[in-house]
DNA sequence: TTTGATAATAGACATATTGTTCATTAATGA
DNA sequence: TCATTAATGAACAATATGTCTATTATCAAA
């Protein structure tokens, strides 16, 4: 990818960040975007289609990082549907998403908070789909899917609004109430 | 109250519920909602400060009707802590919920769920702390009850998705995979 | 180093939306 | 009947959006 964009995606999305530790991201606008990254306004539009489309990048790229299979493998010696891998694989989530704590309250804090929800659900999907072996009789695959991906979607969400745990503790929480996990 | 208040406010409900029918609400503005409830725009003013707080409103008025409490103790012969009137008032909401459908996947399509699932949280959680009672040791109560919540809006949205189940069986798939209401 | 291709730029543009104000008219209920 | 209150429509400035242009800077490859 030629420097040049590289260079102008990077300052957008810093500028993106810094404007989130900040304020909301309802109260963003594509002006102030363009203004704190000091860039042209067509520059912009060049790159992204509307500030959502911004959002959704962002986290995108946050998640790729997050999930990115090399790390995700680091934390568990078998590759299969070990239940004891989950643990640390949510242990290992939580340790990065609490890295970047700051700009993602900006994001939560708001209804922009669906958009990050929605994007860290779907790759969370990928990661419980193998550790669903029809457990819970009576109930569906996809509600059981649903129930433990939103589920820890949640507890992060709860997690930042209560700082007071460490990730291993929460990753603990979490499993606690999921008795699949146990 | 005035008559002519009711009728104006009564006027924007509705606009906004068949708007809501056919698009989402992000891409619906105010001078949408105040064409087709045929009002001057500054009535719309005198009533709601912006979009938001139409839809705070909006959400207000659908779960205090909800959760009325002459509705939620017809469901429960018990009014104390029992744990099988969560069931019956579980499905009770869902009942409620579903009569509804139609408006509400135009707020659950987009940003605005967030307000949304905000709103029914706040609600949900004076139901299910009566329910609290330390069942699950080594998990902060506050946790637990932000599981508890959140695990049932969730559940809600997952349905709206998924509508081919009773309310009673989702009230079970619910009350299955939360070991304390078994 | 030259060169053709690509990206960034400033700034102007039409368009739309927002929220406010004000003078006028209509409805209310006591 | 009458004082009070709400609705009206029209106009308003302010701001944001997305598009387009001609011009300049940077790139990678020959």
């Amino acid at each position: 990818m030629d420097r040049r964009q590289l260079k102008t995606r990077k300052a957008v999305f810093e500028a993106f960040k810094r404007l989130l530790g900040k304020k909301a991201y309802s109260s963003i606008t594509v002006q102030r975007i363009i203004d704190e990254a000091d860039i042209g306004r067509s520059t912009f539009y060049a790159h992204f289609e509307t500030k959502d489309d911004l959002l959704k990048a962002f986290c995108t790229e946050i998640f790729e990082h997050v999930f990115s299979k090399r790390l995700m493998k680091e934390e568990t010696h078998d590759f299969s549907s070990d239940k004891t891998g989950i643990k640390g694989k949510v242990t290992h989530i939580l340790y990065h998403l609490h890295e970047s704590r700051q700009y993602l309250q900006g994001i939560l804090s708001c209804e922009s908070g669906e958009v990050f929800m929605k994007c860290f659900k779907e790759h969370l999907a990928t990661v419980f789909s193998h550790v669903l072996d029809g457990s819970t009789p009576g109930v569906p695959e996809g509600y059981m899917l649903n129930h433990l991906v939103s589920g820890f979607a949640e507890t992060v969400r709860w997690w930042f609004n209560n700082d007071r745990y460490t990730p291993e503790q929460v990753g603990q929480f979490y499993c606690a109430v999921n008795p699949c996990f146990r």
